[in-house]
RNA sequence: GGGCGCUUAGCUCAGCUGGUUAGAGCACUGCCCUUACAAGGCAGGGGUCAGAGGUUCAAGUCCUCUAGCGCCCA
């Protein structure tokens, strides 16, 4: 329904759909990389194909579409560039999910090959679901440009991304101790690995010394490593344990023995100051094992079960062996104690799984002279984080980054760039499958069977989009982005490994800006979680209150630096907004009637002060916006738009006009009609209104717009409004805020006397002051309508009415004749708590002003408007006392 | 253990480089279906700005400490 059949509600639904068509149809997301005007370019942090749209995603992606079409309609040109990732482990674990569902299958029973078809066909099935998805939320992206990060083009600049790194020396090969994961069956890097504390145990296990009745006791919170112990350490300072350096041990439930060695890296206090090493389970003991040459004895498989170094325990799960092995421990009475222990566990970010330290042959990425110069380019302002707090995780991690072992072991991926030689051995790193080995020229050639981390891809994103290594024209005009917008938690993930590869490799940062935004949390302040049931669906929402008001409450609650608790009754609140200004233009449509802007000459309009404040605050509101679009403060500027839009052209300026709108006068002095004047400022407001809060909501904004008299074939295509300096004036709003005060304060006793709204009273305003009076003259039209007056007198000298509630403003006061209605206590009790609040100021302002400090060291402007406050207010007093008096 | 952040009305939050009587939305109370809107209008109540100390003529705002909460890293 159209809003010309005056619907009384907005009904968001088909408008939704019928703009985004019209929009798509018109080609208005297409970005043109020959265009000569300024660009501005940003790429979508690329949402997992797997995923579906949640709240964080309809944030991130509300306030890059918003900044798009503000900046679009700002003139520039705008390449919002989008695309999808293909998340190895996500991907994968859905595909074989699915594969089972329906085959029954796992994917070792179809093959390799046959698997990554059927990722391949699942994603292009079911990839593109949270892609319409980010079209229902109405993003503007050009979708012509849309990427996928396994597509063919950016496979391409990872395979040169990787060849080149590699022949810099800065991929490199090697045995490491990283973490595993035994569901997903791959390696992990640092920081796909999350730590969580856990209630465990400290076991006390005693070592028998070899030729001797003594024990070395060693404390461990994984029992089931000793199984590869290959020494002992104690601290060489220790005085407990230092005899027993260079001593053999008897490792229990093995036969091995095992030496006593010192390093002065362990720690006295933890445990009994004798620790087990075990260098291929452990991190600190695989670096301790190089120091002093120990073997490493692998004792697990990869699916966390033990192995035949294990002994007897051969095939026991690593949490079942652990159990084993303290029983026998015990039954061999080696098992000194057992303590309550907190430690931190590693676990598998993506699936949740315990996670296993192994010695594994990988791939890896030197960082450290990567990271330098992508350290700089924040130092140096080249990069600003918004909000700028930022800046230390960034460094903090940066100057502490350690190498990124990038090979996983999953089939769905890209495959690394890598071939070994099966006649020679030979390792050939290269962008193009070799034929034939550059060695020995055999061809026997296979593939390095590892894929690597998705994000080595994501990293590659700002640039390998627009066609790079290419030198596109799309990569000329639109590289580097302007901005970059995400959400903090992927900083190390994506955020600084784009700025390292784009600088790397592009010579230039890959963004200028990026803007981190707040985590979504439910109202009650909890991470949104499908185990706790607190998930807001935003795509639900939409459909329940309208697209743009789940837009603008994102945007409004996107205040920098803070978690976003977000309830569904603020955003029925920020609906309730949108249907506010559907019938605010369904009131000026209503009187249109016979209008064309066309038609008015803007040097004849017969503006009153209701006309000259509301084109203020019209302008106030489009330099506040405007700044805080420009820094980045969506909050802020959602906030003034939504404060002028109702609670001051709706409450007031509409208020005010509704007579003039009504009367038949014709124009005075060839100026045009009051009619015709607020018609013109009204359109002029609303018009402009609507182009401000266009980037926030889109839909009912373009809606309206096409309803009422317009330019263009599109709301979108208009220009975001300028404010005009000339246009505000506070001495307009000054007089205007005395009107509204005048106005809310007859309102106010005509309350308390519960006064009918339709009844009509007389009134007076007793002022001495010349300019008030005039002002208050001019505008009577305005008090008497607002304030339901039959009969109004202003004037110095007026003879207070026998009945009647009295209220004092600074300069002014107000009896308003109540015969009937007035309830003299009630009345004495509400100037009384007046009086004291007035009293209560008086006397701060007094004590400022009588500190000789105050008035030598404030400046003078300060110290002037105290002691002009201070004038009012005795002057309000006074007014107050009299008033009481003579009630009694 | 190291780092960062938060604590302002019943709830969720604004409050920039210190300077009117600390604001908003929701919730609450009273009146009103006044011909744009009851998803509304009008009027109102509610805060010793976590606590203590300090700097300053002046502190919600700057500094120190304490308490509570949260996040990141090891």
């Amino acid at each position: 329904m159209g809003i010309k059949e005056l619907s009384t509600r907005y009904e968001p639904k088909e408008t939704e759909k019928k703009w985004y068509e019209y929009w798509v149809s018109k080609k208005y997301f297409r970005a043109d990389e020959n265009s000569s005007k300024p660009r501005f370019s940003m790429v979508i942090p690329p949402p997992n194909v797997t995923g579906a749209l949640h709240v964080g995603h309809a944030l991130n992606n509300t306030l890059q579409d918003a900044l798009c079409r503000y900046k679009r309609m700002q003139g520039f040109e705008v390449l919002w560039l989008p695309g999808t990732d293909h998340a190895s482990i996500a991907t994968q674990n859905v595909v074989e999910k699915d594969l089972m569902a329906t085959e029954k299958k796992t994917r070792h029973d179809i093959g390799r090959e046959a698997f990554v078809k059927r990722a391949r066909e699942w994603k292009e099935k079911y990839g593109g679901r949270i892609v319409s998805q980010l079209k229902l939320l109405g993003c503007s992206c050009d979708w012509e440009r849309e990427r996928f990060t396994m597509d063919e083009g950016m496979m391409k600049a990872v395979n040169h991304v990787f060849v080149e790194l590699y022949k810099d020396g800065l991929i490199y090969r090697g045995n490491y101790i990283i973490s595993w994961c035994p569901r997903c069956r791959t390696a992990l890097s640092d920081i796909e690995v999350e730590h969580k504390e856990k209630n465990g145990h400290l076991w006390h296990i005693k070592y028998p010394v070899v030729d001797s009745k003594e024990f070395v006791t060693v404390a461990t919170t994984r029992p089931e490593t000793m199984l590869g112990d290959t020494a002992v350490a104690v601290n060489p300072k220790d005085h407990r344990w230092s005899k027993f350096i260079g001593r053999k041990l008897e490792l229990p439930l093995t036969g091995r023995q095992i030496l006593v060695i010192a390093d002065e890296k362990v720690e006295m206090e933890f445990g009994t100051g004798a620790v087990k090493v075990t260098p291929a389970h452990d991190l600190n003991d695989f670096e301790l094992g190089i120091r002093h040459n120990l073997e490493q004895i692998c004792v697990m498989n990869l699916d966390a079960t033990m192995n035949e170094k294990a002994g007897k325990f051969k095939g026991l799960d690593r949490f079942k062996c652990r159990k084993a092995v303290v029983e026998e421990l015990e039954a061999l009475k080696l098992l000194e104690k057992i303590e309550d222990h907190k430690n931190s566990v590693s676990h598998c970010s993506r699936c949740d799984t315990v996670t296993e330290p192994i010695i594994s042959l990988q791939w890896f990425m030197k960082m450290k002279p990567l990271a330098e110069p992508a350290i700089k380019a924040v130092k140096e302002g080249e990069i600003k984080f918004i909000p700028a707090s930022w800046d230390t995780t960034y460094f903090n991690w940066m100057e502490n980054i350690r190498d990124w072992c990038i090979s996983r072991q999953l089939w769905w991926g890209q495959r690394l760039p890598v071939y070994y030689c099966r006649a020679c051995n030979e390792t050939i790193v290269s962008v193009d499958a070799p034929v034939k080995c550059p060695k020995c020229e055999s061809s026997k050639i296979e593939q390095d069977p590892d894929v690597l981390d998705t994000w080595f891809s994501s990293q590659l994103w700002p640039f390998a989009t627009m066609g790079w290594p290419e030198q596109t024209q799309l990569f000329k005009k639109f590289y580097p982005t302007d901005m970059l917008s995400t959400g903090f938690d992927i900083i190390f993930f994506w955020v600084a490994r784009m700025i390292m590869m784009g600088i790397k490799f592009t010579g230039e940062v890959p963004f200028k800006e990026a803007y981190l935004h707040a985590l979504i949390r439910d109202a009650k302040g909890q991470k949104m979680s499908k185990s706790s049931g607190n998930v807001i669906d935003p795509v639900v929402i939409m459909e329940k209150y309208g697209t743009d008001a789940v837009r603008f409450t994102l945007g409004i609650f996107a205040t920098q630096g803070r978690d976003i608790a977000l309830a569904e009754e603020r955003i029925e609140g920020y609906r309730n907004f949108a249907n506010k200004l559907w019938n605010a233009a369904r009131f000026c449509l209503m009187n249109l009637e016979g209008f064309d802007p066309k038609n008015i000459d803007r040097t004849k309009l017969d503006l009153t002060l209701a006309d000259k404040w509301i084109i203020s605050r019209l302008n106030s509101m489009l330099a506040d916006s405007a700044k805080a679009f420009d820094t980045s403060n969506f909050d802020k500027a959602a906030q003034a738009m939504y404060t002028f839009t109702w609670h001051e052209f709706c409450d007031w300026y509409l208020e005010l006009s509704k007579p003039r709108l009504n009367a038949k006068d014709a124009g005075k002095n060839g100026l045009h009609s009051g009619r015709e004047t607020v018609q013109f400022v009204m359109y002029e407001a609303l018009e402009k209104t609507l182009r401000a809060l266009h980037p926030f909501m889109p839909f009912i904004t373009e809606e309206i717009w096409q309803t009422i008299p317009h330019e263009g074939e599109s709301i979108m295509k208009a220009d975001w409004p300028k404010s005009e300096a000339a246009s505000m004036n506070s001495a307009i709003d000054e007089e205007m805020e005395l009107i509204k005060a005048v106005i809310v304060s007859i309102r106010n006793s005509r309350s308390e006397a519960n006064i009918l709204p339709a009844a009509k009273i007389k009134v007076l305003i007793k002022t001495a002051d010349a300019p008030i009076i005039a002002s208050l003259t001019r505008n009577k039209a305005y008090l008497t309508d607002l304030a339901k007056i039959e009969e109004l007198l202003i004037g110095p000298e007026l003879a207070k009415p026998e009945l009647c509630s009295t209220s004092v403003l600074p300069k002014v006061e107000i009896f308003v004749a109540l015969e009937g209605h007035i309830d003299k206590t009630k009345e004495k009790e509400r100037m009384r708590k007046e009086l004291e609040g007035v009293e209560k100021e008086l006397l701060s302002i007094a004590g400022k002003l009588a500190n000789e400090n105050f008035v030598k060291r404030a400046p003078a402007s300060v110290v002037e408007s105290e002691k002009e406050k201070q004038k009012l207010l005795t002057d309000k007093k006074a007014k107050l006392l009299d008033n009481m008096k003579r009630m009694a």
